[in-house]
DNA sequence: ACTTACATGTAACGAGTTACATGATTGC
DNA sequence: GCAATCATGTAACTCGTTACATGTAAGT
């Protein structure tokens, strides 16, 4: 039984309207790229597997050979239930801080340099959050889960950025 | 060609003295915890595999049938490219964000609950935080760049809560 | 003796990505 | 007609975990 975790997004990404694997790709891509991802080669499968299992049933979309998927009153309870379920914990596995616990080995410059860099990904994560939220504000539809989604975004930048700038202080008082 | 990641994790553990593949694993269970995980059917192939590219070499360990690696000297070199080379990106996932998203499917109470068991998370994480950071803080071995991943935590864990205490206000204002 | 901790290894599985192959529709 | 976008699907591969099988050494 394969990954309860993909089931979650493309059913609660169908809940909103039926819509193509393709067109739930870009959902996932537009709206929460911020904490979710998906590939084509995940997405087509699911919906094959969910499908069979009769979660999710086609129409004939407007174009031929392109099939329109919706969500079964039977997907919206399965829905119901992984939504309810308390997410999986996720193994840890942050390539800058095992970089920066063995810092002695590079050197406090090399290291200043990795976390330079984290600092500049935070900051260009909350300038994209800063147009994510504008749209948000603006379009009627958005509801304010999304809006928390978004000040989750920008919490964990700030505090990655604030770590950054108190790291590299102390890197900078290192010697050579 | 297998994990630079876990070749990384190995290698430097190994950096610090050589271990046996099951004190390599307690290692990085007790130490790198917060940001790392490796398990043992991870640890040995890699061990194999490092070994016959010559970047690790086994000395006969005080137990019979126990084999004690220590690094080469191209094991060296080679870990000191892994550690200059930027961390790879990863793929966002995150259970939470993606529930709290799709939270009028669930309602704000349960949303809420979801959050609270996010936020007793993060608690508890700061309470082991503190007791690393008081075990590195008595330990002479331990390093500044030790704290500083501790640190990171820390930033990690207070954002965490006080995006959580934003949350819960803010389900707590909606409709039932 | 017995239990606990130390130690190694592999097979089966799960999850996910990338690259490729293919074709339909739309806008210019 | 042609390019860009929309659309589907699969095969090969990477990465990683879990569970199992096996055995040694140390402490009591």
């Amino acid at each position: 039984m394969p990954s309860s975790q993909t089931d979650l997004a493309v059913l609660a990404v169908l809940s909103i309207r039926p819509a193509t694997g393709y067109a739930i790709r870009e959902t996932i891509t537009a709206d929460l790229s911020g904490f979710w991802s998906e590939s084509f080669g995940q997405i087509y499968p699911t919906l094959s597997r969910l499908k069979a299992a009769g979660l999710v049933e086609t129409e004939t979309g407007s174009r031929t050979g392109s099939a329109l998927y919706r969500l079964s009153g039977d997907g919206r309870a399965h829905l119901l239930d992984l939504l309810t379920a308390p997410p999986a914990p996720a193994k840890p596995r942050n390539g800058l801080l095992l970089r920066v616990f063995f810092g002695d080995l590079l050197g406090p410059q090399a290291c200043a340099d990795l976390v330079r860099a984290a600092r500049e990904r935070a900051e260009q994560q909350l300038r994209d959050l800063a147009v994510a939220r504008a749209e948000a504000e603006a379009d009627p539809a958005a509801t304010r889960y999304w809006l928390l989604t978004i000040s989750a975004g920008e919490h964990a930048a700030r505090a990655a950025i604030a770590w950054a700038d108190e790291a590299l202080a102390e890197l900078s008082s290192m010697p050579g």
